[in-house]
RNA sequence: GGGCGCGUGGUGUAGUCUGGUCUAACACGUCUCCCUGUCACGGAGAAGAUCGCCGGUUCAAAUCCGGUCGCGCCCGCCA
């Protein structure tokens, strides 16, 4: 045992106990025969006070060590009664101080590259990077990962009392041509073949539909080989979510509720504009605002106002840079028309989606839709995007031939969660909310990732690097 | 793929526009010494920078020009 309390218990812990603590010496005040340490243990400091005349002549030469900044240490000592007048408000443990009878050094710290108890010095991106396990003790990313666990934890909650069951999709999957560009694997056992890391668990989500699972959810990991942007990252953590025997208005409410909940539970300070969620057609937000991700804020300097909304009715095509039409969304997203035959006779680009995003203060938070299970309709939406009918075989065949066998009406949505942390957290960008983020060119500065690899590996997988 | 901004001791900045006063300043940090009630402790002193890199202009470059590298922001892109 390293330590009988933690720092934040001391304030509840009888004067005269003795303690063990163990932590990270935050600050020290050296005044020769006396020396104050703040011991920080977590987020918490407690004042230690070391008298030089209660140790030895050697020990007092290994204090000299204890006192380095970031130094982890084992205190042993008893709690004291700080005299009046000597309080700190400042720190919960203000009113106590430890005397120090023990002063074990366990790990002595370099000098750390940057300032970590000082939040108002803004340190260089890069060397953040470099160093992120120092940059992770400061208090900013403290809080901020505190909070990110704080709105998991409530989604989890949310979503397992009402019955969802999360279930984990493979991150080694296939490549599909629609959408971002894939982060792709090669294959050692298949010569020139590769696995694609998720964009999002779309199809799988789907085929948990056809497998009778009814309400799914899963906090996963995904991946878009795109530049990136303040708030986008090249891998991402959305809350993935799919119901069957629903319709879009049960996926908006349940959206609406559990969001509602999760300020109410972890935020308490916020508070949200528009409840219900202000909803605005696609086509509406376009023409009143320029954007389908409108800033419906009513003061932009309120830190703690959340206006959410809902953006719908999407059109269900688009002409792409070489004229051909792709699908909005994606191409499993229901088109609103009654059949198979409305959908063919109609103009594309005059018909619409039963698509949804979810946008906060300016940001988008998520998007989802309600799915195609007809598979007639599904063919003739890949026949309008131009795919050959072996094309579709080929890459959406194992869907089609799932919804032979009996498929439930279903759709879905992903809330992205570092946005929405970020913007709890008030951060400007989307870096400070996760622990190991990459940088603007996808690089991993702490881990120097991306790496080569050696001219083994690159032969079992069946490579040849062109330079 | 394109545009913009930044790069000066370990960290953060000033100085760059208007070249010489820069033999590069300040704060934090580091080191030495003093201090028994500090809590952003205080005091005395010290070390630490070829001003991202390469080249050019000039009697003279941190400063002007060209290139290059690094980091960030934005557009494209992100079903």
């Amino acid at each position: 045992m390293f330590r009988t309390h933690e720092v934040k218990d001391l304030p509840s812990v009888e004067i005269g106990t003795k303690v063990t603590l163990a932590g990270w010496v935050h600050r020290r005040r050296d005044h020769g025969p006396l020396i104050f340490i703040d011991l920080r243990n977590r987020r918490d400091l407690v004042q230690v006070v070391i008298r030089e005349k209660d140790f030895s002549a050697t020990e007092q030469e290994g204090l000299k060590e204890a006192i380095r900044p970031e130094t982890v240490v084992q205190i042993q000592g008893t709690i004291q009664a700080r005299k009046p007048g000597n309080e700190n408000p400042n720190i919960a443990t203000g009113k106590i101080e430890v005397i120090a009878e023990k002063v074990v050094i366990i790990n002595s710290a370099a000098t750390p590259p940057f300032v970590l108890d000082d939040p108002s010095v803004v340190v260089g991106e890069d060397i953040r990077m470099k160093y992120r396990y120092l940059d992770l003790r400061r208090e900013r990313l403290q809080k901020n990962l505190l909070l990110r666990h704080e709105v998991v934890r409530a989604m989890r909650q949310y979503l397992i009392v009402r019955d969802f069951i999360e279930i984990e999709t493979p991150y080694l999957s296939k490549s599909t041509p629609e959408g971002a560009r894939d982060y792709l694997v090669p294959s050692r056992f298949q010569p020139g073949k590769f696995y694609a890391l998720p964009q999002s668990p779309q199809q799988y989500k789907q085929l948990l539909m056809v497998a009778g699972l009814e309400k799914y959810f899963q906090i996963v990991r995904c991946f878009r080989d795109e530049d990136t942007r303040g708030d986008r990252q090249p891998e991402f953590t959305q809350l993935d979510i799919e119901m069957s025997f629903v319709e879009q208005e049960d996926i908006l409410k349940l959206i609406e509720e559990m969001y509602i909940h999760l300020v109410k539970t972890v935020t308490p300070e916020k508070h949200i504009t528009f409840q219900p969620f202000k909803r605005l057609s696609s086509a509406e937000a376009m023409s009143k605002y320029g954007t389908d991700k409108p800033d419906l804020r009513e003061n932009k300097e309120d830190p703690n106002e959340l206006a959410f909304a809902f953006i719908l009715d999407f059109p269900m095509f688009e002409k792409k840079d070489d004229g051909s039409l792709g699908a909005v969304h994606h191409p499993f997203t229901r088109p609103r028309v009654n059949n198979v035959e409305e959908l063919k006779i109609t103009d594309p680009l005059a018909v619409l989606a039963e698509q949804y995003d979810f946008v906060l203060n300016g940001y988008e938070i998520g998007g989802g839709s309600m799915r195609t299970h007809d598979p007639k309709m599904l063919q003739a939406v890949f026949e309008i995007l131009g795919h050959s009918p072996d094309d579709v075989q080929a890459q959406f065949g194992h869907l089609l031939e799932a919804f032979r066998y009996g498929v439930p009406p279903h759709g879905g949505i992903a809330p992205g969660i570092d946005r929405f942390v970020m913007i709890l957290a008030n951060e400007p960008n989307i870096r400070e909310v996760i622990a190991f983020p990459k940088t603007g060119d996808g690089r991993d500065l702490m881990m120097d990732a991306p790496s080569s690899i050696s001219e083994q590996q690159i032969k079992e997988l069946h490579l040849r690097i062109i330079k």
